[in-house]
RNA sequence: GUGAUUGUAGCUCAGUUGGUUAGAGCGCCUGAUUGUGGUUCAGGAGGCCGCGGGUUCAAAUCCCGUCUUUCACCCCA
């Protein structure tokens, strides 16, 4: 809380118990589902040059217009802070030639992007993402959703929703466009401010505008699928069959809107109610990025770790949940046994015993106190009888009963 | 980028119309006869009142700036 010259920058924090409990649990779980899948894990520089970025999400998208952290390094060179996961990825595959085309990875690292700090949005914020390359086929996209709803499922997440559409081939931009545009043309006076600017920028923004009067129009008109051509409606179709197959439900909303230029065909977005505004979750789609000679077709998806977090606790899942708890501590009354003790810590440790000890002169009351606090679940004293003797007492910190044991046993069974 | 909002002890917060040594609860430390925790009781430590300017005899309190917190718009995970 204190502020001072020295604090860290706006919307980065730190994380440390007993929240870093929670990351870790969903680090690992993560880890262990994508090894089920085939997934090989993927560690991209957190810089890259611009070009990667423009060339990918887009030129003309907010995301890379206003929100990077951009800029020049040392040697004049444009650079930029990875805003997402997908860029920096492809750019590694689009140069591992035919590997490449046919590869599956996932990705757990921070992201950033300088924008105003809110509910669930960060400047230095993480994803867990995966991306599978490979020609477009619809049984492709529907793993990559199975995949994603049984991370949520093992990090113990309820009360999500998934929300599914298409943004049809590269061929259907057009059409899609010059369609939308006609059929708002003649309700463009009752549109909102932004929504009238946006018809001519990106049509597709005014299909999600939360405006009431914008949405009662948008109800009126056809919606984007129908301008597009049969076989994307179709692609669609298909995805939607093969998650009826592995019971995934899902809500097709053809308003759903992702920004990023990459996507082509399927689309989705995970919502869940405990975020506020910001309240996706995760989201993905399948992409084509052209990075190398050749456009890399994949699909995949990125999960917001902060989001799940604040998620996950209105489920009732907490950080405490995954503290590590209990083991040994050490208490030494006087100088000799508190070198004694040193050497014994050492010992259990060694054993992969989680052991602590007071590492100053302190009195007995004051030590247990600590043990208490701590949460051991055992406690070791010695003094100087049990030091003559070489025995310890072990107490049970549960029930409070103790009794006098050999060092070496102690040891032996630790 | 726009509009609000926050900053006082380790934590959560009080602090009256500007006025003397800035408070509480929790936590922490020390004790309640010699070497035994979680309960209780007693005592104690701990504060650049976010930072920098200004007004005033006097500022935690008023004014300006700045950083930060939280929230919304925009957009996204």
């Amino acid at each position: 809380m204190a502020a001072s010259e020295f604090q860290s920058l706006q919307g980065m924090s730190d994380i440390r118990a007993p929240e870093i409990y929670l990351w870790r649990m969903i680090e690992d779980e993560a880890r262990k589902l994508f090894n089920c899948y085939g997934y090989e894990e993927l560690r991209t520089p957190v810089l890259e040059k611009l070009s990667v970025f423009k060339r990918s999400i887009g030129d003309t998208t907010d995301v890379v217009q206003k929100e990077m952290y951009a800029f020049k390094d040392r040697g004049g060179r444009e650079l930029a802070m990875c805003p997402e996961g997908t860029a920096g990825t492809i750019r590694h595959l689009a140069g591992c030639g035919e590997e490449g085309l046919n590869a599956r990875v996932f990705y757990i690292a921070p992201m950033f992007r300088c924008e105003r700090p809110q509910a669930g949005r960060k400047r230095q914020f993480h994803q867990v993402g995966v991306e599978a390359t490979g020609e477009p086929n619809p049984l492709a996209d529907a793993e990559c959703i199975a995949l994603q709803q049984n991370l949520l499922e093992a990090w113990g997440l309820v009360g999500s929703k998934i929300q599914i559409s298409t943004r049809g081939a590269r061929s259907d931009r057009q059409p899609v466009a010059d369609g939308l545009r006609e059929a708002l043309q003649p309700h463009l006076n009752n549109l909102c401010e932004d929504c009238q600017r946006r018809i001519d920028e990106n049509v597709l923004r005014v299909i999600d505008c939360k405006n009431e009067g914008c949405a009662k129009i948008v109800d009126q008109i056809p919606s984007a699928l129908e301008f597009m051509a049969e076989e994307s409606r179709q692609y669609l179709d298909a995805v939607i069959q093969a998650l009826e197959k592995m019971g995934i439900e899902v809500e097709v909303n053809p308003k759903l809107v992702r920004g990023l230029d990459y996507y082509v065909h399927t689309v989705w977005e995970i919502t869940h109610d405990a975020l506020g505004a910001q309240n996706a979750i995760a989201g993905g789609g399948r992409y084509e990025i052209a990075l190398g000679k050749k456009a890399v077709p994949g699909v995949g998806f990125a999960v917001g770790i902060e989001r799940v977090i604040t998620s996950l606790e209105t489920c009732g899942i907490t950080a405490e949940q995954f503290a590590p708890k209990g083991g040994i501590w050490l208490i030494s009354l006087g100088e000799d046994a508190l070198a004694e003790n040193m050497k014994l810590a050492r010992q259990l440790r060694e054993k992969g015993n989680r052991c602590g000890m007071e590492l100053a002169d302190k009195s007995m009351k004051a030590q247990m106190r600590k043990a208490n606090r701590e949460g051991a679940e055992i406690v070791i004293i010695r003094g100087e009888d049990e030091l003559a003797k070489g025995t310890v007492v072990v107490k049970d910190m549960e029930d409070g009963s103790q009794e006098e044991m050999n060092l070496e046993d102690v040891i032996r069974n630790a």
